[in-house]
RNA sequence: GAGGUUGUAGCUCAGUUGGUUAGAGCAUCGGAUUGUGGUUCCGAGGGCCGUGGGUUCAAGUCCCAUCUACCUCCCCA
């Protein structure tokens, strides 16, 4: 038989593991209420047809279909598969894929039971996607994400609430972060600066990289895809003002840049003082072209954590028109996302997570002969019937034995019962790292701890 | 999708210019010490050397393909 195996970038989890996990994701989902957004969730397979285009070239080709049940080739134009073209046989053999991300989903979501919710609407969701991407460190092709939105509302508000929710999640988390914030119409205002209007796309993707392959690396990106150097330079000069005052000196006369400047300005007078976790950052741009307004992004701090590499731990924006492409128009939207994998290698990392979240049983039994053994499950099952997470070593064999299991399992109790202890109907309850034990009267269930 | 590195026991790894029956530590199981937590001593089990081809009298070792993990692009969480 040959050893068993797991698909390419997937993976198990070990108790400790999800332990680890599910205190993450209760902190997140925690933060989530207190601010009024309600829970939904979506089908893990969509039609592809509402999957593909979404998210671009790349996009499509990392989206995992899923093949059509039944005689699926009885119906394939055999033309086309003598061609062995595959983009074209697809669409016939396959007519659902695995969720890529939650926001295109939520959108199909929104138009769907637009009767049903009311707007705003402000929800999340906790689920897994899917990408057919190469594997490295920290990137799966199934992993989680965590989205918060509100839809039907243009209200800047909104930003700054979410902002209010990264700031209180990491806070709780003990994780130190900074949150950067840019807006979309500020980098379209760089563009309309500068001239190249029509380079837009490619001058965000190019801005994108800043931090990564420096400011040469941005001229000579932005250089290959055919804008001038000199405009190059002048995205570039734009980039080196930090203040959002000069910044609105130099788009005078640019409606578009300005509005965006307002924007933040406005994010800003909501959040007062409340988080000096914010950061405008210019240069921030994000790729995903449907963002509109403001666009944000979380990195680990960097001066608090230097040894740490790890990059983007979240992000989100506005977006106008998501729900468009479904027919349903002028519906604007606002969302982040937590990169709940990437946290958790950071929060491994960095040591965060608490030590309790380890703890299963708070007792265990251990019993040295057949009538104790009974006595002790009998004494057990009352424990357990206050709540108290206990568990019986299932025979009862040699002390050392049982008490290395105590010992593999962090138990912080251990109750002993042999002869003695169950004539007098007692345990000998020894807590972890003390040299001896106490006998206790079990009178009352639950009352030695 | 492009380029690169890698794979030996459950885990971490040795394994010589290709040369008899592939080793160690940890872990597991059994035994000794017979009522107090990572100790000690003795012993045992456990391997298609990632998989499939090839070269050779002979392959864990050399060559090719493939899969996996990891790295750089690309993209992203």
């Amino acid at each position: 038989m040959s050893k068993p195996s797991l698909p390419k970038g997937t993976r198990d989890f070990l108790p400790v593991q999800v332990a680890k996990r599910t205190y993450l994701f209760s902190v997140i989902e925690e933060v989530f209420k207190t601010f009024g957004y309600l829970r939904i969730e979506t089908p893990t397979m969509e039609n592809l047809s509402t999957l593909t285009g979404k998210y671009g070239e790349e996009g499509d080709r990392l989206l995992f279909k899923v093949l059509n049940n039944g005689d699926f080739l009885s119906d394939v134009d055999p033309g086309l598969l003598n061609e062995k073209n595959s983009s074209k046989v697809i669409p016939q053999i396959s007519k659902r894929g695995l969720r890529y991300d939650l926001t295109v989903p939520f959108a199909r979501f929104v138009v769907m039971h637009q009767n049903d919710i009311q707007f705003p609407f402000k929800r999340y969701q906790i689920q897994q996607v899917w990408r057919a991407d190469r594997p490295q460190k920290g990137r799966y092709q199934e992993f989680y994400q965590c989205d918060v939105d509100v839809v039907g509302s243009d209200s800047l508000m909104y930003e700054a609430e979410l902002v209010q929710i990264y700031a209180a999640v990491f806070r709780k988390l003990g994780l130190k972060v900074k949150i950067l914030m840019n807006n979309r119409k500020i980098l379209f205002g760089l563009a309309e600066v500068a001239g190249i209007k029509d380079k837009f796309m490619d001058m965000t993707i190019a801005i994108d990289k800043l931090d990564k392959i420096g400011k040469d690396g941005v001229i000579k990106e932005m250089i290959d895809r055919e804008i001038t150097a000199e405009q190059a330079e002048k995205v570039i000069a734009l980039l080196q003002i930090t203040s959002i005052q000069d910044l609105e000196i130099a788009f005078e006369g640019f409606e578009e840049g300005s509005k965006g400047i307002e924007e933040v300005r406005q994010v800003i007078r909501y959040l007062g003082d409340s988080t000096p976790e914010l950061a405008f950052d210019i240069s921030l741009a994000r790729g995903l072209n449907y963002y509109t307004g403001c666009i944000f992004e979380v990195k680990a701090d960097s001066e608090a954590y230097p040894k740490l590499t790890m990059g983007s731990i979240g992000g989100g924006g506005r977006y106008d028109n998501l729900t468009g492409v479904f027919g349903l128009k002028d519906v604007s939207g606002v969302g982040v996302s937590f990169g709940a994998e990437r946290i958790y290698d950071v929060m491994e990392e960095l040591n965060l997570f608490p030590a309790d979240v380890q703890k299963d049983i708070d007792v265990l039994f251990i019993a040295l002969d057949e009538a104790a053994h009974l006595f002790a499950f009998e004494k057990a099952t009352q424990l357990r019937q206050v709540g108290i997470a206990c568990d019986v070593y299932p025979e009862p064999t040699k002390m050392k034995k049982q008490m290395s299991y105590a010992n593999a399992r962090n138990v912080p109790y251990v109750a002993i019962v042999g002869e003695s202890e169950r004539l007098e109907n007692k345990v000998s309850l020894k807590k972890y790292g003390d040299r001896h034990a106490g006998k206790f009267k079990h009178r009352q269930p639950g009352c030695l701890f």
